[in-house]
DNA sequence: TAGGCCATCTGGTCCT
DNA sequence: AGGACCAGATGGCCTA
């Protein structure tokens, strides 16, 4: 297990791996997985831009297709950075919201999922033990019990919705414990639009 | 040193 | 066609 954060790792480009050494973190050398195509590319472009003024092939300059190749390749290589960095910010998101014993160590993801899931239905029974009186048939912490409150919430929503248009003023002192409901309803709402 | 966890690259597949 | 998503591979870092 960890007990502290690492620093991010640096890429290494596939062009000029060579001039690219000092991107490196220095207690952190590169990952060589990525670089295979790097160390092909490498000494196949030594090849090319050598000295090899004899035999037929073209050098391959850029705009050339394996160029453009290979473009492609490392614009896709950070799209998919910046996607893992994205989930990797939703799970410290997620780590931040969750209470768990050792607050000095960081949650691994497998953790961060489990514990989530844990609290959720925690929570979820808690609700339902303190309101079981006003909210008929969602009695028993069964699994699908959380899709039900929510069905129950909108159900709510939409009640007081027809109440408003009907001129039935909300009470201003009206205590709104459905602030956090009217996030999350907002943002599966977002989530189901694709933004 | 082994095992766990992670970042990154990569190629395939799906979706818009 | 191009981007998003996914899973496998690889190798680095850290802890027990």
């Amino acid at each position: 297990m960890k007990t502290k954060s690492r620093p991010p790792r640096r890429r290494v480009p596939l062009q000029d791996t060579e001039a690219t050494v000092e991107e490196q973190t220095p207690d952190r050398p590169q990952s060589g997985c990525g670089s295979e195509l790097a160390k092909g590319l490498r000494s196949r472009t030594s090849r090319a831009a050598g000295t090899r003024a004899e035999g037929g092939r073209r050098r391959q300059g850029p705009g050339s297709r394996r160029e453009n190749s290979i473009q492609r390749r490392l614009e896709s290589n950070e799209r998919e950075r910046q996607r893992m960095h994205k989930l990797n910010n939703a799970f410290q998101a997620l780590r931040e919201v969750i209470p768990h014993v050792r607050a000095d160590k960081k949650l691994s993801k497998i953790e961060t999922l489990t514990l989530a899931k844990n609290y959720i239905k925690s929570l979820t029974s808690t609700i339902l033990t303190m309101s079981s009186s006003c909210l008929p048939g969602l009695e028993g912490p069964e699994p699908s019990v959380g899709p039900k409150l929510y069905q129950h919430y909108q159900q709510q929503q939409q009640q007081q919705q027809q109440q408003h248009v009907a001129g039935a003023p909300m009470g201003a002192t009206e205590v709104q414990p459905q602030g956090h409901l009217q996030r999350y309803s907002t943002q599966i709402h977002s989530f189901r639009e694709g933004s």
